[in-house]
DNA sequence: GGAATTATCCGTATTTATACTGAGTTTAAT
DNA sequence: ATTAAACTCAGTATAAATACGGATAATTCC
């Protein structure tokens, strides 16, 4: 029997999947979770090969679950279980650990599939997923341009305050903040503050 | 027993559900479809008293379905199941006739709970997604008092255009653009650019 | 240890955006 | 038919953003 635990907040997903899964004759449902918090105290009660993993949730979220479980337990290996169909987070999650990585509108069968792929050591990531990797590459080379320093000044601009304002706020002159939004403009490729905005909203830098 | 469908693009999440209610000795599951077209046909087969509706979908979503049964079968009831916890889905759920409204978070029971009420003639909101509509008040509010016209120089600016960039692709004079710019800064009460296109994200408008 | 990047700072000039006030014309609604 | 709202345009003035160009510590990377 291959010990699975799902961890995500939204409880009739949860329970759903549990239903499911305890129809295979291979794989028992140990424990389901609403948070990593209380994944991670169940843990140490009993034992589990593999962790299905929600991506967005209230506290603690998936992917930094995938590196928090890869200190504290290196033997359970985890599935990352999510609506997210953005690269950024497929490629984050191989990064953090993860052995899989499965959309939610995958069939049941793809479920059972991968734990039993990821149980036998290998990894498991489908069509669908490999192609949101390509997109993801294209983001990164603009997102991780961006220092975070340049990060900071950017959040504050888009919350409307001025260039004097984020000055005061962050100890610095007027002209540092002036030379950080001219270099975050042309860093992301834009002409002006209006379109930073859109495209720093669209790459999910605020 | 009560005929109850569900349509969700989210396989795994529909299969789930599906194992949780047939569990129930009231509750009969006649089908589930991944698109509002599969439902839409299904239901010329067979009867059904409640249908489960997402709201993302790819073609039709789960608020347009709601105006189709309510022309095509008025006597289906139908309940939104959805992870959408933002005001205004709750309020164009209601408009469009929804019967209920519930999150993916909650819990098995209450969703049984909810299809029976629902069965008996009530209707069914819980009390988070009552405190939703409250803040959907003020969005509408604020959204609504956008004019067509200023809604399309919204879009440009946040395209990166300048004011009379934008002047010259609508044929009027700069001076326009710019009281349109200034109306609606003053419409989404925001002091500058930046935090326009921030907000207007926010709400939706783009 | 040296190279590259980052964060910090400054001046000058130009362009853009915003504030304030006012007003004519079209359009929609009652 | 009257009112209200939306759309259009304008003058004046100030504030802010952006384009140039140049410079020095600190940090990170190799």
């Amino acid at each position: 029997m291959i010990k699975v635990s799902i961890t995500d907040d939204h409880d009739l997903f949860r329970s759903g999947i549990a239903m499911l899964l305890e129809k295979s004759n291979t794989i028992e449902v140990v424990h389901q979770t609403a948070s990593v918090e209380e994944l991670l105290n169940k843990l140490d009660e009993s034992e589990v090969d593999i962790c299905l993993l929600d991506i967005s949730m209230n506290e603690t979220n998936g992917l930094e679950a995938l590196l928090l479980l890869r200190k504290s337990h290196p033997s359970i290996r985890s599935i990352v279980l999510t609506m997210h169909n953005e690269g950024q987070y497929v490629v984050q999650a191989i990064r953090n650990g993860a052995y899989g990585y499965l959309l939610k509108d995958c069939g049941p069968e793809e479920l059972t599939e991968a734990i039993e792929q990821v149980f036998n050591g290998k990894k498991y990531f489908n069509k669908d997923v490999s192609h949101l990797m390509i997109e993801a590459v294209n983001i990164e080379s603009n997102t991780q341009k961006i220092s975070k320093r340049e990060k900071e000044v950017l959040k504050l601009v888009a919350q409307g305050l001025t260039t004097k304002e984020i000055a005061d706020q962050l100890f610095v002159s007027k002209r540092t903040i002036e030379t950080h939004r001219s270099n975050i403009l042309k860093k992301l490729d834009v002409q002006n503050t209006a379109e930073l905005i859109t495209k720093a909203t669209q790459l999910g830098l605020l």
